[in-house]
RNA sequence: GCCCAGAUAGCUCAGUCGGUAGAGCAGAGGACUGAAAAUCCUCGUGUCGGCAGUUCGAUUCUGUCUCUGGGCA
């Protein structure tokens, strides 16, 4: 047992909710273990959208190897299938080059996938979703989760009936597999198990996080998010979804005219704030996450990082 | 100084024809398998501005005071 789990690849996740310092954690951690870092973050995945995604700096990215970030266009689709399908060679590359992979973003569905693997389900057929988010329209809310009582009890059960995002999923699945999506899920249930994982959030009292968030929204503007929405919108339009991110969100309202620029601001750190509560509670329930109180120097985490990946 | 309108949850406000109150937002908690920075769910006791009066009973009616708008001097 001991010999098996030694053959799987060694992987240092620092997750957590964003404006928390995981990019920094990771680039000390750096000077200490010879590691590079794969992010695991929804939105660096898109180029042209460097400001208001946070994401590493030129210089930073000379010090260490970044991989998974500017890889598509804004107005292309991406899915956590994708993700994990990209990334898993990336780590077995940065293995064989003798360096420890370090995943990095607090994209906490992508983390789990990465580490859990998927199930065999389908993959987006962004066509059939039309036409069921037409028929939703046509026929009235709740037909399309009245459907999926009909073709998945199980999922309808646990799907609430006002979010159409994932009722339609689960539909989409029924209906390309020809199985329930419940029972595909059920084979799976994200138990892969194909790394020796330490996994890291940097922890902070909930007002000094917000502190920070408030913080980094203000140089975020500064360092000229506005003109980063603009460029976007011009190449692109308003309509991609990758200008669904928060804070460009806020941005497109604010040229729209929806708001005035302390506004927007404040509004951006409302929403980044209600963000970071959303990871919160997503991480929080992962018993196996090691929170680093920030003002620990002791190393306290490094024995940690030994004692669990065994370097 | 006079007249009018307000004062109710952290904020904006609704309401109680007299039986101690409720929405939105904020906040907190939660769900999450190819859109996940998305999407969705749950949670509302607060001297109803102070004091006095009428009343079995006042946040509600009356008086008065304080404060905040707006108008007139």
């Amino acid at each position: 047992m001991i010999t098996d789990s030694l053959h799987k690849i060694p992987l240092l996740v620092i997750c957590g909710p964003t404006g928390s310092g995981k990019s920094a954690m990771a680039l000390e951690l750096a000077q200490q273990i010879p590691l590079e870092i794969v992010c695991a973050d929804s939105r660096q995945i898109y180029r042209m959208m460097d400001i208001g995604t946070a994401k590493a700096s030129p210089a930073e990215q000379t010090q260490v190897l970044h991989h998974m970030i500017d890889l598509i266009d804004p107005d292309q689709e991406f899915s956590v299938a994708a993700y994990v399908d990209l990334a898993r060679p990336l780590i077995e590359q940065i293995y064989q080059r003798g360096k420890l992979p370090c995943i990095v973003g607090g994209t906490g569905l992508y983390i789990k996938a990465l580490l859990g693997g998927l199930a065999q389900l389908p993959s987006a057929d962004p066509l059939l979703r039309q036409r069921l988010h037409q028929r939703e329209q046509e026929q009235g809310k709740g037909t399309l989760h009245r459907e999926l009582q009909h073709l998945d009890p199980q999922s309808a059960a646990v799907i609430h009936p006002h979010n159409l995002i994932r009722t339609v999923r689960a539909l989409e699945v029924c209906l390309l597999s020809g199985r329930q999506f419940s029972a595909i899920n059920a084979d799976h249930n994200f138990v892969e198990e194909d790394y020796r994982v330490a996994m890291l959030a940097p922890d902070y009292p909930r007002q000094i996080l917000y502190q920070r968030i408030d913080e980094r929204t203000r140089e975020m503007l500064e360092a000229g998010l506005v003109d980063e929405v603009k460029i976007l919108v011009e190449r692109y339009g308003c309509d991609v979804k990758a200008l669904q991110t928060l804070g460009y969100r806020e941005v497109l309202q604010f040229l729209g005219g929806g708001c005035n620029a302390e506004q927007l601001g404040a509004e951006i750190q409302l929403r980044t704030r209600q963000y970071a509560k959303k990871q919160l509670t997503w991480f929080r329930k992962d018993p196996d996450i090691f929170w680093v109180d920030s003002t620990d120097r002791s190393d306290r985490v490094m024995k940690y990082i030994e004692n669990t990946l065994i370097i």
